[in-house]
RNA sequence: GGACAGGUGGCUGAGUGGUUGAAGGCACCGGUCUCGAAAACCGGCGUACCGGUAACGGUAUCGAGAGUUCGAAUCUCUCCCUGUCCGCCA
């Protein structure tokens, strides 16, 4: 969400960014409304002001008459007139912000300078690691998957529908082994602190980290309570921080955690739907740091670097993709894409995103630092990044290290899996 | 799910519907005293927003929201959360 100031004292910068995005014409007619209710407001404001006052001081006449044993009638016939007006002009204001605050929660963040205006296409590609292997001869891991037993697609979509996996055998086990290998890399390497959360959040944790109001359809929203299962654990665990002031010292600060991550996936049926590429639920370590504004840009290199050493580790080779600010979500104001190489479909597959949100998530979700002691509080900086998503993780696996029907399992990896194979 | 009991400033803890932004205490900051420190004493001490160059003025804020009233921390209703007991349950 954007400062109100930005919009009174800045408003250009927020059409500028917009432009980048190659999104003006999409915002152009929100960020004029938004312009014209927040004048609205200011003006509201100051009437609403100004009648309270002189209901206030009315009302303290009244009480001090009253002691005294004098007449108050008069004022209190005029105490209730004021009431009448302030309720009249507290509508229109209620209406003005209701309003307003709706339009601020539906722009997106601007992005950094570095970040490459215009669509996809301007998507730059930073550094690259291995070498992507030749597809030629290599089955796709839907084909490998079945055929050792790992994966059972089809009785997935009998329990529950299409894009939902059944893992089997050392497809499970696999699974298992991804958790803990990430996880403990991060705690013990990265400098996380491990969490355990909720995996479904309120509505107030999805407007927080802005998932919502704008992406209601892409979520599963539970039917009894107002709940929604989370589609990252950037939410749960963002969220953690909601409302609070955190100390200086304590940042930068870093976690991780595992999730399940539920995506309904709405406007994207067909694509990529093969084998693993796009699912419903996925399995997926996230990390999560806060940090000043000052460090933030070294935590997303940092962050970056984390979950490239996963893809190291695994032996996969992968490219760095600096989004163009077209590309690049809702809320973030820079982000890297990890895409590893899936030699059997012939295509790079996003296995994580590294983000830096500056103020946007944690001016959403109230989420502030002190300076120093006695300092006023400023807004933190939000940031994460997969480390990694299992499924793509799992099938340039099964593509990568595929040799004559056998999936050779990295050297980091076996002592999680308890195998130095598959198949 | 049911029955009680609670939610007041950084913490603690008062608060008869009328100068209560909120006593007292602790913590914190400044000062006096001291060679220095402690103690004691004196003073200060929330946040957000609106207007103003500023000084300053105003509004809001006692879990959240609605209501009653000239006026609500105080009365009413709804909701949320916490605690205790009961029920159910992996």
């Amino acid at each position: 969400m954007h400062d109100l100031r930005t919009l009174r004292d800045n408003i250009e910068t927020l059409r500028e960014g917009m432009r980048r995005r190659g999104k003006l014409a999409q915002y152009a007619p929100a960020i004029d409304r938004a312009e014209a209710l927040e004048s609205g407001r200011r003006r509201l404001i100051a009437q609403v002001e100004e009648k309270k006052a002189a209901r206030n001081a009315n009302a303290q006449e009244v009480g001090r008459r009253k002691r005294a044993r004098e007449e108050a009638g008069e004022l209190v016939a005029r105490g209730r007139v004021i009431g009448d007006e302030i309720a009249a002009i507290e509508g229109e204001l209620g209406g003005v912000e209701a309003e307003l605050g709706e339009i601020l929660l539906g722009i997106p963040n601007l992005t950094l300078p570095e970040v490459p205006a215009g669509d996809e296409s301007h998507n730059t590609v930073v550094r690259s690691w291995g070498i992507p292997r030749a597809g030629a001869g290599v089955p796709p891991h839907w084909e490998t998957g079945a055929k050792l037993g790992l994966l059972d697609l089809e009785r997935g979509a009998k329990v529950s529908g299409s894009g939902f996996i059944v893992y089997r055998g050392m497809g499970a086990r696999l699974q298992r082994a991804l958790m803990n290998f990430f996880v403990d890399l991060h705690t013990r390497e990265h400098g996380c602190e491990e969490v355990w959360v909720p995996f479904a959040v309120s509505r107030a944790s999805m407007v927080g980290t802005s998932q919502l109001p704008k992406f209601e359809e892409d979520m599963y929203a539970l039917r009894d309570d107002p709940l929604y299962l989370v589609p990252t654990a950037e939410v749960p665990v963002t969220n953690l921080f909601r409302d609070e002031i955190l100390e200086a010292a304590d940042l930068p600060r870093a976690l991780c955690a595992y999730t399940p991550c539920f995506r309904r996936e709405a406007g994207s049926a067909g694509k990529d739907t093969r084998g693993l590429l796009r699912v419903h639920q996925f399995d997926k370590v996230e990390m999560v740091r806060l940090a000043t504004p000052e460090t933030a840009l070294d935590q997303l290199e940092l962050l970056t670097g984390h979950a490239e050493r996963l893809l190291q580790l695994l032996g996969l080779p992968y490219r760095v993709v600096l989004l163009a600010a077209g590309d690049t979500g809702f809320g973030s104001a820079k982000t890297y894409d990890l895409e590893a190489w899936s030699p059997g479909t012939g295509t790079w597959l996003e296995v994580s995103s590294c983000s830096t949100f500056g103020d946007f998530q944690a001016r959403r979700a109230n989420i502030r630092y002190r300076p120093a002691p006695g300092e006023k509080p400023r807004f933190a900086h939000t940031l994460n990044g997969s480390g990694l998503a299992f499924p793509r993780t799992v099938a340039c696996l099964l593509e990568h290290h595929w040799h004559d029907g056998r999936v050779t399992i990295p050297d980091a990896l076996r002592p999680w899996l308890g195998a130095d194979a598959l198949g």
